[in-house]
DNA sequence: CTAACATTTAGTACCTGGTATTAATATTAA
DNA sequence: TTAATATTAATACCAGGTACTAAATGTTAG
């Protein structure tokens, strides 16, 4: 209907750049913006208003500048914060064993599987971690340890191979020895049919 | 006037056993607050509306039971997860780093410190767990390499004291070695003068 | 059976922190 | 002056609530 009303808000400054036009109260704009998006990446809880106090300027050209630079409301951004790193305190912290459990045999052997995700792993490279798969191995030997509580030794560990987000990772514990309240451990880790890690823990059981 | 409907919706046939209802109304109610609670501690994600159509109860009972309960609305959940795990997260999994970075020398040593809490810990004893502590020197030894990416190869590791929650950890770690791309580094984690951890790591950079 | 009571639902006004749209007003370069 | 750009204003609307009042519907004791 009224293209001339509309077609303000749909060319956005940064992208005109008619050559030497913009000065003065462009460069204004340009800056608050930087600054707008530093601010908020900062401090996410900062609302429209908070901002508008800030730099001086309306809670429409608050409103204005987020819309052109992409950056959504308040709401959404702290609710994204939240189901970001909901998940992943859960996995690392919450459980005590990491993966799952397939196959137990207290006292003998265990068999557990670990997806692995982005989470674990190096954002660059993808490839995950090596605490995840360690936390796997010894969170199994663990479990295969028939007593309330084992705590961990010495540990001799050996990655074999570097890791990729999304694969899966099927961990085997057998107790290969005991000797009173010690017991060792073997746990093998492997990728299909690669072994790419495996690992002797030498666990103590704490019951009387 | 609606009131009949509404009724008929709310009797689902499976979950009204008529033999028991004359200690029923009062039970009910009690079992859905508690359900709720459960329910919103693992999603406190859930609207009013969602919870409601769930139970099969209106929104304003839902909301009656958050009054009874002392459960904030949703917003406010979001808020306080989001703040609660802003800081921490960061620590964790947006960093590559497992403590505080207390002192660094790129390519020659660093030191850190991991303030130890329950969430790392076994419930019953107290005594936290060795992927924490192994996380803290892995993470250490990555953080001393003076390149962009860096993988573990090999791992030798010695536990010599269990740790309890709220101790802190500062781990020493100092590359020994370098043979192109591989890198050799020490790290060491004391309790106060005791060492309650000792490993190599060996660890290859992936730059170009 | 009925009155008293608990429980549940409905309806309304209001709140925050926005979106979306239209329009008016500065500012400023050419 | 004129046209483009930038800022501000005003309005209608939305989600997901709070707070309150009123009423309908069980439930149960007497």
């Amino acid at each position: 209907m009224l293209r001339k009303a509309v077609s303000w808000t749909m060319a956005p400054a940064g992208e005109r750049e008619r050559g030497v036009i913009l000065a003065g109260k462009g460069k204004e704009k340009k800056e608050r913006q930087k600054s707008l998006m530093d601010k908020i990446v900062k401090d996410p809880f900062l609302t429209d208003e908070e901002l508008s106090e800030h730099f001086g300027v309306s809670i429409q050209t608050i409103r204005l500048d987020r819309l052109e630079l992409g950056i959504p409301e308040l709401r959404e951004r702290i609710k994204s914060v939240a189901e970001g790193t909901y998940a992943k305190v859960r996995s690392i912290s919450g459980k005590e064993i990491v993966g799952e459990l397939l196959d137990i045999d207290l006292g003998k052997k265990g068999m557990s599987m670990l997806e692995t995700d982005d989470s674990m792993a190096f954002e660059k490279t993808n490839i995950v971690r090596g605490q995840f798969i360690y936390a796997q191995a010894e969170s199994l030997a663990i479990a295969v340890i028939d007593a309330d509580v084992a705590l961990i030794g010495v540990a001799n560990i050996k990655y074999k191979q570097p890791v990729r987000s999304g694969q899966k990772l099927v961990a085997h514990a057998e107790i290969i020895k005991r000797r009173g309240n010690k017991f060792f451990v073997w746990v093998r880790i492997k990728l299909k049919m690669q072994e790419v890690f495996r690992g002797k823990f030498i666990l103590v059981s704490l019951d009387e």
